[in-house]
DNA sequence: ACTATATATCGCTTTATTTCAATATTCAAT
DNA sequence: ATTGAATATTGAAATAAAGCGATATATAGT
């Protein structure tokens, strides 16, 4: 794990970050157990889309948009179980990507 | 200097650095003496638009406007000195913006 | 006063992003 | 097989951002 993120990955995580919605979901999913502490299944699998859905207000297809967008940057991960998908932060993406801005900026 | 940027600021400052060429006018500024050593002009002062403009290839109409956009998020300022404008980076706000990204990521 | 240079601002067009409703897909339960 | 629930995808409309040329403003030099 000591790979130089390449400048487009940098791009697509900035701007990943650069809608307040998405910044409050990667903020959410911090810590799960303050902000979904009413999701049925066990935190520990992630938090289920239709959870941040709420938290929102947005409606689910946008929500699942940016979902996608901060997937894609590298920043969350999901897994499949049933018919949940269960969000999760990536720490040590998250991280990289921290330090990297820190070198770059 | 023991303030905390409120999230709008946060948020203008993340859009600012959302556009590569934004980046790429931050990062020139970091070191003048090798990205514009054709100025004629003493460094020390910042570095002056018209050179900014040529470094990117847009117009200079377009660079103004990012120009503005990075001094509205507080990352550069100017200072005018006769007909020229010198830019230069303002490392205790962008030190500032880092740290508190750390903190709320 | 006039001309030239540097930068900003305005008006406009193009492109990208956000949003939603509607539809499609996937899995579970009957 | 059908139905219902969770999520993704598609298509369209609205909004925002980027770009440019033209014009405005400010300063310098003649």
């Amino acid at each position: 794990m000591n790979y130089k993120m390449s400048s487009a990955e940098l791009d697509e995580m900035i701007k990943a970050l650069s809608h307040p919605v998405r910044r409050d979901i990667l903020n959410w999913l911090k810590q799960p157990e303050v902000y979904f502490a009413d999701q049925e299944h066990p935190l520990s699998l992630g938090v289920c889309a239709g959870k941040i859905d709420q938290k929102t207000g947005l409606s689910q297809s946008t929500v699942s948009a940016h979902l996608a967008t901060l997937q894609r940057a590298g920043f969350i991960s999901s897994k499949k179980v049933g018919q949940w998908h269960f969000f999760s932060r990536n720490e040590e993406v998250i991280q990289h990507f921290l330090t990297r801005l820190n070198d770059q900026l």
